[in-house]
DNA sequence: ATAATTATGATAATAGTTACTGTTTTCGAA
DNA sequence: TTCGAAAACAGTAACTATTATCATAATTAT
């Protein structure tokens, strides 16, 4: 799998590397598309895979229907909040004799683990009953 | 939120019940339709909400683009095999400790936690390189 | 039995994502 | 520095999973 470079990937990289929020591939592209306004919503999705299946991102899927990417690819786990949405980052939960025992008791190979934490955030918290 | 008796739902939560390979709704669809051949897709997926939100059945979100529903509704975790797709049981691998510490760490408040490990299951490994 | 409520099948609509196509860009080699 | 193959692009169509709509039918409380 060979890489050129384009400024389209340059964008959505520069925009994407040091977020924190796990934003989604339409989040990337209206915000890339401020400065780039005609880049396509194909681009974005390509290169989100591509920046993916190149391991410099890690897609998340927590359940509201839409691929959330995280540039942060060490291993860390996921706080989502039920009532704002947000996706949090926690650090690594999982244990070393989890994943063993894991293998142990399905005779596979383990290679990833991903936890979420589901729940209400603090600020979800503080302000309960007050928004939703 | 309250339910009537409908033979469908009944024929649905049948399939369903006791199931550990964590169907879709189109593999419920398909099943279920052998015996009731008009049920509806749009029952199906209604029913199968329905269920979730009444507690007597768990989505998963694995990553694969399509929901899982798991009639097992006690803390457990998942195997999701890169190779063959199959979503396995596993015994919960979280601890207590570790939820107090997110909330501790974000002020939040836990409800649930969901944790995938991903690699090759037992049977993948066996045939590694064989099958795909 | 009746009326209110809930569910259904059929189908249309939506959302997120992927695929296609003709053109443009990148980049190693001539 | 040009040339050509490979890769990427914009624009758009297509696809898939899921949700919404709606007129009819089944369920259940009175």
């Amino acid at each position: 799998m060979s890489l050129k470079y384009s400024k389209q990937r340059q964008a959505i990289w520069d925009f994407i590397e040091h977020r924190t929020d796990h934003p989604t591939a339409d989040t990337v592209y209206s915000n890339v598309r401020k400065n780039m306004p005609n880049i396509s919503l194909g681009t974005v999705y390509r290169n989100l895979v591509l920046l993916k299946d190149t391991g410099r991102l890690k897609a998340l899927d927590v359940g509201d229907g839409v691929v959330h990417f995280d540039p942060c690819i060490t291993p860390h786990d996921h706080f989502v909040c039920r009532c704002c949405g947000r996706i949090i980052d926690l650090p690594d939960t999982g244990t070393q004799e989890a994943v063993l025992g894991v293998q142990a008791a399905t005779g596979g190979r383990v290679d990833e683990r991903r936890s979420y934490y589901y729940g209400l955030c603090g600020s979800c918290v503080e302000n309960r009953g007050l928004m939703n």
